[in-house]
DNA sequence: ACTGGATGTGTACATCGTACACTTATGTGT
DNA sequence: ACACATAAGTGTACGATGTACACATCCAGT
């Protein structure tokens, strides 16, 4: 099917020029067909960034499913330690799943809650399992997957925004604080701790 | 100045129609000047944004100014309120502040070890204080401070993408987390350096 | 009054998304 | 094998955008 070959150079081009080098004229040059086609195979351009992103949360999710830790604060750490290497290497991949405008985009609390993110599901259960093994304190499994998310999303917002010097520092950082972060749940107890 | 008159355009172009709206055209026909004129003023479209994402951070920082809360947690709680207050009343204003993309933003370590971003020195300051007074952890300030924005922010990102399914839900959310993130980072004891 | 820089403008071009009418390829029913 | 309907692909064109460039206008200092 074209559709196929259109969408193998809507990505070749994300990668190699970034969101800003993505217009029809250009996919339709790489992809060999005339600007029009693609019109054919996607209704418009926002349905083919749509793709991209779809394309861009399965390859995250791929990322995930190759997490192999057993305890639940380990796989955790990795977890993010994932999207970090996902975000250095696989920039614009990052940007469509995660940055684009996204109509489509799965919504707090019902889709999370209703298990329709893997990945957040799936870390869900571990930050359970941590609770469980009286690993972490009392608070909202989903919160605390999501604040996590959040913070790392945060942090990667703001390195794609120039605000870190160098690659080398934004890692730094990124790992030190994801850690922290973890660690200061870990030894939070609703009240009265120490 | 004709300049003014330029920014002032931009400025209510930018309120009322979002940054999508932003074109050179409907500056220059809101600002009753022509379109080749507002170059005259400013070297290209980039310059413009960057005067607004410029104005968009003094703005929050004069909402900063006005927080008085004594207590060094309380004054970390207004101002991470605050910003909430101000990503739902000027959601453009903010999204030109924070999110576009600043070739002269301020980049971590130097700019923000150095103070120049007036609103993280006070929040250093205030989280150096309440450490002071066995409030909180044994956390670098400026990577704490560093934390909560980036929370913040990320979680603003994510608002902004449409992952909330309303704004109350995303206020209780914010409000929610940030909040337990301050407190457990309030509980958290364990030694880690950078 | 003259002149030179500052300020403003009109025209034009390349690039973008895409509407629309058209041609060509493909598969189906007879 | 043929006719014909539908799918797939294309060429042309329009309106929007950023901005280069040559020109017009204004005002200060002589």
């Amino acid at each position: 099917m074209s559709k196929d070959r259109i969408f193998a150079a809507a990505k070749e081009v994300l990668e190699r020029e970034g969101i800003a080098g993505l217009s029809m004229r250009r996919i339709a040059q790489v992809s060999g067909m005339s600007p029009m086609s693609l019109y054919r195979h996607y209704a418009d351009k926002d349905a083919l960034l749509n793709a991209l992103m779809a394309d861009g949360l399965m390859a995250w999710e791929e990322r995930t499913a190759s997490i192999r830790a057993k305890a639940p604060l380990q796989w955790l750490e990795r977890l993010f330690d994932e999207f970090l290497a996902f975000a250095l290497e696989e920039p614009h991949r990052v940007e469509a799943a995660f940055f684009l405008p996204a109509p489509k985009a799965r919504q707090y609390p019902g889709d999370f809650a209703a298990g329709r993110s893997p990945v957040i599901a799936m870390a869900v259960t571990k930050i359970d399992q941590a609770k469980a093994e009286g690993l972490l304190g009392d608070v909202a499994a989903l919160d605390l997957a999501l604040t996590l998310s959040a913070l790392a999303q945060g942090l990667v917002s703001m390195h794609r925004a120039g605000r870190f010097a160098s690659d080398a520092e934004f890692t730094k950082l990124y790992r030190s604080m994801m850690r922290n972060t973890l660690k200061s749940f870990s030894s939070y107890r609703k009240r009265r701790s120490t």
